[in-house]
DNA sequence: GGCTAAACGCAAACTCATTGCGTTTAGTGC
DNA sequence: GCACTAAACGCAATGAGTTTGCGTTTAGCC
């Protein structure tokens, strides 16, 4: 479960922002394996303990700030062409999450997560991008396959390689799914 | 990088036996998010710093036991035709894959991982299952995918919702999916 | 403005992780 | 077989991280 929702205003809400931009900073300064909880804490000007009764452990406190890094921040770019749109964000999406630190952010973000909301809400981010995409190309009057069929053809072949083969990924692949999805043999 | 290879034999090899028998005994006990490093090491009759020193820590203790339990133990039936052997392959896959304890175990397995190679042995699992079931086919002298197809449109598809979308998998999805990959509408 | 419960800080007590050192033992060559 | 070497282990001390009780602050709500 996210811990937003919890006094969204005032302290509570200087307390969160204080953790998340600690765990980022201390994140890139001396890396994600040496990260605690007393180290975050003390860049954040809390004390452990109120880490530790509002996250949990580290696992969910480095969760939730991956999902929130994780979330798209532009919505996908219009190249005039359901094909290149498509191509262009499975590209971006490979990108942004084959990449050590954005792998480092899919393991946080799987891990601390009792109930799988934060899992969950990665791939609803994924499939909201695609959403704009389809219904974008669907405006235009092109046959489109649905938010499901993509998910299953390009971001679940994605994922799984991202996981759990890291070798043979690169934008060619990425491309072939994109074109096999749309039933063409190329661009 | 797996334990194994460590003086295969005598004191090593019993130590070994019994810290692993000790984690999944535990699991199964008190459930694996209460394991401790000394919780296993009482069970097992070993010290911590025994297990510290051949594991490095408790996620790379669980990594080792969670491949080892995710090693498929028989091969895939023989079911005389390819759509009743995949079908009966991937439905076998989501029953072990999606149940809480799979779920814990491939989590374990990515965890503990720094190098990827323990979770590219669970993909290599499954490419050998599925390479059984695929050479079989062409015995028969039919005409089969390749197994990297099936890698992408069954197994990544079943993994990418195991692990971010836990609702909506049951074995009519897994046939589906099946069947697509075969080109044909159903079974 | 006052009330209530959540959120926080402080500090003690506890568990876990790490490491040096001596002992046991598996593997190897004679 | 017997000695030798280095890996593996046990023990114990040290340091770091985690948990919890209690008093204080404060956000949300009459």
């Amino acid at each position: 479960m996210s811990r937003q929702m919890v006094r969204p205003g005032g302290r509570s809400a200087r307390v969160q922002a204080a953790v998340h931009t600690a765990v980022r900073e201390l994140a890139s300064e001396v890396g994600r394996d040496a990260l605690t909880v007393p180290l975050v804490a003390r860049r954040a000007g809390v004390t452990p303990s109120t880490i530790y009764r509002r996250w949990g452990d580290l696992q969910e406190l480095l969760s939730d700030v991956a999902v929130e890094r994780l979330r798209p921040d532009t919505a996908p770019g219009d190249h005039g062409a359901l094909y290149a749109d498509l191509a262009a964000w499975a590209e971006q999406f490979l990108d942004e999450m084959a990449s050590p630190t954005g792998r480092s952010y899919i393991r946080d973000a799987l891990l601390g997560d009792p109930d799988g909301s934060n899992a969950g809400q990665c791939s609803a981010y994924a499939a909201e991008q695609l959403g704009i995409v389809l219904s974008r190309a669907a405006g235009r009057g092109d046959d489109t396959p649905d938010v499901e069929t993509v998910m299953d053809r390009v971001v679940a072949p994605l994922m799984y390689r991202i996981l759990f083969r890291p070798d043979g990924l690169d934008a060619p692949y990425a491309h072939r799914l994109v074109a096999e999805v749309l039933g063409r043999t190329g661009p």
